[in-house]
DNA sequence: TGGCTTCTCTAAAACGTTTTAGCTAAATCG
DNA sequence: CGATTTAGCTAAAACGTTTTAGAGAAGCCA
């Protein structure tokens, strides 16, 4: 059984306040009292009961990390969300904080957050976003009151907190690359739905066209599932184009590497008949043939940064949201290549 | 703010023992009375504060998931991690157990795990094994008495619980593939340290050449760093050889994979010149050029069945540990092929 | 009718902390 | 020297549950 404050108080001959007081460094207590008390814990293997502790300070040193992932995303973006998690625990970890794991697979269960924010399970909430809606959990986390911050997902609504890669400028750095290998047909491979992510990217990528004083050509665009399939078949429409597109550029690595292995089983080479971009940045992405030119996404400081602002709003009363977008990098490999 | 039990009690005009036994459903309570509390703590949104659930009731449904991982295994091997921790999850999910994550990056601090112990912030843990030596946490969970399993890793001490894949297994299967290819002298390229997961490797590596008949040759033997500069110079020397070998059995995926980059590098073709087997079955094992003929451990069953060994521990008194070894698959992809 | 169950409820203790209010003795002040 | 502050400690309440012990009423048996 552990030792208990009243078992250290009465092996000390002190009550238990004092030794409360001492070991949570009143002015109250004397140094030398204080001294003895934390040798005694020391020698004694105190550590207080984090239940009691949670109980009587209305705060727990927890916070939720809740999952909201499409199905497909969950597979192998793995990467992706572990370094997340990593970054988020590491944070969390140096202001003595834990973190709480729920995966809200299916957005099935409405009350499930509210049971979280009720019996205060934790003191507040990140939300890892992946390619869903996040509409239904920010309404009942703000009814709830309970402090969160969405992780790699912008936001509309000024008053939630973020933390997000610059999607936008991703896009836009992807597809000025292309165009200044001098790439002008440049297809774009995105998701069938128009969340942040994916809007953003292709609003850079039709940004860059504007710079570089290229029309924008809607039938260059693509809208598809993110299994092999539906790639097959947005490559294959694009192909069968009068001017079939010299560069594609998918919305993520993922995409990308499909894109590659498509291209190869029609036997066309990459980057000579066609440039390939993708976007995240995950070590697996170097390792494909050829190696992918992408766009790096901060994923560990993403996870960081929420932590952080999340433990800025237990700290402060009257707070700001935090909302952040993190600039990404440009990685250039072999899959692209300026034109001959 | 929340609302109490008192209050619920108040509006229902009873007292707070009688709603806390009808929530509860304990045999004392009338039928009525029970459908009454239940309906106006539904209607009031009542959920029972975890904090003073926990001390009272003397369990916390947490289990902490303590990550004792060696840096470079961190980077590559999230896929394997995450998938790890999805099996449990879930199943925590399902007994209604949240995870709690610990990351124990250096092994510096060995009062955090006692600091667990002491202030009973979980129920139990489990220990995800990363190539790392795990004795003094196994040491500290038993003199604390805390119900633990460990994940992938297989443990000596028969009284300690994990959830391991079948290793020496797994370097059979890849080892026969190989001889069955016409494939004679194999390199297995291996981690420095005799930890469990490699000598079980290597012990089945060494076993099927005895099945078939093939002398065991050390010097086809590597124990490298898992840098790509310590797998460069184990090709090099590997090379050098008088009889160099013809295939080539890395650890686990991400060393094939840098092997297969290696042996491009040098102008030999994959699987014509040397075949190139891997170990793990992760995603990008797929992606690579060529595709690796691989084994595949169910990585998110590991996590699962750690959990569900958990509960067991928690529900039964006196209690054989549980050790379970998990049965791999060999995955034939590009990477390998008969000698013709 | 009177004692004995049985049924349903309640009062109060308990879980292990933190914190408020207050007490005692010494120190300070005019 | 008496009044007032101050330093250092303690008693007890509080946090929100669960659980033990028991109370009162109703039903049953003889």
């Amino acid at each position: 059984m552990a030792i208990t404050i009243k078992d250290l108080a009465d092996h000390l001959g002190l009550s238990v306040s004092t030794v409360s007081k001492a070991l949570n460094d009143y002015g109250d207590i004397s140094e030398r009292t204080k001294q003895q008390v934390h040798a005694a814990a020391k020698a004694l293997g105190y550590f207080p009961d984090a239940a009691a502790r949670n109980l009587r300070r209305k705060e727990t040193r927890r916070i939720g990390v809740v999952y909201c992932l499409s199905r497909t995303e969950t597979q192998q973006k793995s990467e992706f969300y572990f370094a997340e998690l990593r970054g988020a625990a590491n944070a969390a970890e140096i202001a003595d904080y834990n973190l709480v794991l729920y995966t809200l697979a299916s957005a099935a269960q409405p009350d499930r957050l509210l049971r979280i924010c009720q019996s205060k399970e934790v003191d507040g909430i990140i939300l890892m976003a992946g390619g869903v809606d996040l509409t239904g959990q920010i309404n009942m986390l703000t009814q709830q009151e309970m402090p969160f911050v969405v992780v790699s997902q912008r936001v509309e609504d000024p008053q939630v907190s973020f933390v997000a890669a610059d999607n936008a400028g991703g896009g836009r750095l992807a597809t000025l690359h292309l165009l200044d290998a001098g790439h002008r047909r440049i297809a774009y491979i995105g998701r069938v739905s128009l969340d942040p992510e994916n809007s953003d990217r292709l609003a850079g990528y039709q940004q860059a066209l504007t710079e570089r004083g290229i029309a924008f050509d809607e039938r260059l665009l693509r809208h598809t599932s993110d299994d092999p399939a539906g790639i097959r078949e947005a490559i294959s429409s694009l192909l069968a184009m009068p001017e079939p597109p010299t560069a594609i550029f998918a919305f993520n690595d993922n995409r990308a590497v499909s894109v590659l292995k498509i291209l190869q089983e029609r036997g066309l080479r990459v980057p000579d008949d066609v440039a390939v971009m993708g976007f995240d940045g995950l070590s697996f992405s170097s390792t494909s043939t050829p190696p992918l030119s992408t766009i790096f996404q901060p994923v560990t400081e993403l996870g960081k940064l929420a932590t952080q602002a999340l433990l800025e709003h237990f700290s402060q009363e009257a707070q700001m949201p935090v909302r952040k977008i993190l600039p990404v990098e440009l990685i250039v490999r072999s899959s692209t290549r300026p034109i001959g």
